[in-house]
Order: C-alpha cells, then structure tokens, then sequence
DNA sequence: TAGATTGTTAATCGATTAACAATC
DNA sequence: TAGATTGTTAATCGATTAACAATC
C-alpha cells in the first residue's frame, strides 16, 4: 500500500488528524484544499503536508491542490477504515462502558463483537447493544469468533494474566487502556497504549511551567 | 526547576513512564538502579535515559547509579505531582465518569472540585463522591473557587462555547477529551489532547500493516 | 500563456545514540 | 586501587522545513 517500505510514527500518527479535518472540510461542502490553506487550518507546514502525503502517493494535482473528498478516501484507505476487523473488550467499568457506547469501531475499521467481565454481578447485562459476557467464556468465544483486536480496560493487575490467554487465542493486536505495559517477544505484534495517567502528568508538568 | 530554559517535548512525555516504572520498582523494594538497568526493563537506551534526566539535574551517582525512591521524588517534583491545582470536569457522561471515578487527580498533582453536566435529568445525582452541578452554575462556581484546569468530557459540538466560558472565566489548562481541536490566541495556555478515535486509526493502521 | 501549486530534492534542525573523561 | 557508572560532549540519525523544477 505504502509507496516505500515502511512509514514513519510521526507521519502515521498524523494520518487521522488529516483524516478528521478532511471529512470536516467536505461535511462544508469544501471540494478542494491547497496544502498551504489546510497546513493554516490544522498548524502545521505546507511542506509537512506534501511530504506526508508523498509517503503514500501523488494524491494532488500541481496548480490546483487537493480533492476533499478523494483525499479524504485515501487516506481513509491507508489507515484501514473500510476494513472490519472484530475485536472484544475486556473489562466492562466506566471506561470500558464508555468506549463501548461511544467510539465508533465501525468506522474506524473495526467490528466491536463482545464484552467480557470477570464480575458475576455485571455478566449477563445489557450494555448498549452488548451483553456483557462472562469472563470464562473468552477462550470458546473466541475460538468461534476469532476476533483479531482486544481493547484492555482492565486493572493493572488483570492485565498480564488475560494478555497471555488473548496470545494463546491468537490475538496481537491491543488497544491498551491498562496501567500495564504490555511488552511481548513476538513480532508482528500491534499496540496502541493509551496510559490516561501519564497524560494528565503530562499536563500536570505543562500547568507548572507554563512560563518556561 | 529546569536547568535549561526549555525541555523538549519528547523529554516530557517520557516522564510520567519513568516516574511510574520507578515506582514500581520502589513498591518491589529494589533502592539502586543504574541507567543500563532502567534502559532494559523500559526498552529504551541508557543514553537517553542519562541525557533525559541530565535535563534537570544531576540525579545519579558515578560508579553506583540512581537511588529509586530519590529519583522517583526529583521527577515527581519535576512534574507537579505535590501541587494541588483545582480542576473541573465538564461532562458526566460515561467518560467523564470513568475519569471521576478512576482517575488519581491528587496524585498527579491535581484536585478535582466539580463535576458539571447539562443534563437536566442528572444535575444532582451522586457521583463517587462528587454531585453532578448544573453546567449553569459554573460561572459562579468558578468565580468563587477559581479552578485552574478544566477536563473536558463533553461533545465535539459543544465544546467551543464551553472553552469560551472557561477562558473567560481564566481557566487555561485542559485536559481535552472533545473531538474538538482547542486552538486559541493566548500564548500561555496548556492543552493535552486525548483523541480517542485517532488513536483506534493509528492502531487500525498498525493492524493493517503489521507485516511491513 | 501566466499563475498556482504540487512532488521531490536539498538544507536545516532536533533528537537519539555513542563515546569517554570525570568521579564515586 | 580497580571497577562501575554517571554526566557530558561529539557523532549519527531522522524528521522537518525550505527551495524549486515540473506541470496542471
């Protein structure tokens, strides 16, 4: 897919703010975008923007600039939201709660098929469309599913424990919400850490000195 | 506190992960750690470990390393997590639940004093040991108890217009879970962006090209 | 055609890694 | 003292920015 080998964190990582901004500017009825009109919009470089792009392709046209919504698909492509892959969640608290209600798997490349507690107060329950499954069925369900994702929002000390039975289960993709590092001997393994409590040291540090 | 004028970013972000893996290690009550050490667990290098810290000070000692509990206290310190800096939520809903509940605001350097919502059917509802207010209260909260950090739960479409309210009201520091990209003229204003749909593209993109 | 804007190469800047002298 | 490991400088690597020829 990717015109060279491999592409660089720093542009993936940008990918679905392009993305985001581009599907806002078509929502506008906005069809047509120059790299220096969308890099004053999102604050970057013009520069940055082509640059990025061309890691992927020629997605422009020299003298006018980009299509919205041509562009917008592309990248679409590239970050996969046309896929449906399934994944589970484990751990059915406030945050998992959250992720399931609100995020849209769907149009993020994703199929979200269970959620799994260990709880035996909460197995059983409705949560949204999901009924919330016990936690000793995961390794049936998933021999039957064979979902591909895991997004963890379990504890900390859960977390090491059930991310060995997700591997035996042939699961390495995570979306990890744990306190837990999760850091494996296998290759092809996928992880998007999102650690809420670093973030808001991080902020903390920012708060401090705010007049550096 | 910086011996320099200006840490870079990337610095910053990496230390909430040393504070949290150092106090790990405090908990498991090991008191000496050197560089090379740290690097294996953390999986980075012991170079940039040293400059990392070398940043603020000189923390270890030659020939022998770093005391753990010293360390964790000097980058602690580093990061504000002894402040107590008032902080609102905006936003009951499952989210902004899930950070209420969860969420250790007092050890990172933050106190959590209100929790807001629109909702007129949960405005005086318990939460944890917070009662939601009336999002129409919050100028004279404010005015009276002068938070300095707003978290922000809410939706993409009201997110403007709160942080209008909020600067107004002098608040300059957000923990921004909106899926609004908070972009404002004031020269010292703090956001940490938490974009959860961004970060399921990323790793939607990772699922795609795991094999690159 | 002239003007605009891309795609791409070159230059710069910053971050990471390596090396080593200082020193505990 | 000898060994270990830091703090710090220098070298390398990668990412961002600038420049410009290609071209619509």
């Amino acid at each position: 897919m990717s015109k060279s080998g491999s592409i660089s964190n720093s542009v993936i990582r940008r990918l679905p703010r392009y993305y985001r901004f581009l599907g806002e500017l078509a929502e506008k009825g906005i069809s047509k975008i120059s790299s220096r009109e969308l890099s004053e919009r999102m604050k970057l470089t013009a520069s940055q923007i082509r640059q990025d792009l061309n890691c992927f392709g020629g997605f422009g046209q020299q003298g006018y600039g980009y299509n919205v919504i041509e562009l917008r698909d592309e990248i679409g492509k590239i970050l996969g939201v046309d896929k449906h892959r399934k994944a589970i969640l484990l751990g059915a608290g406030n945050l998992g709660t959250a992720l399931a209600m609100h995020i849209n798997f769907e149009h993020s490349g994703c199929q979200l098929i269970g959620v799994f507690d260990s709880n035996k107060k909460i197995i059983g329950n409705p949560l949204g469309k999901y009924t919330i499954l016990d936690i000793d069925s995961l390794e049936a369900f998933c021999k039957e599913n064979k979902p591909e994702i895991a997004v963890l929002c379990i504890p900390k000390s859960a977390t090491e424990e059930i991310v060995e039975r997700l591997i035996n289960l042939d699961i390495r993709c995570f979306w990890n919400f744990s306190h837990y590092d999760i850091n494996l001997n296998f290759s092809d393994i996928v992880v998007e850490n999102v650690h809420l409590g670093d973030s808001l040291l991080t902020l903390s540090y920012g708060v401090n000195n705010r007049n550096d």
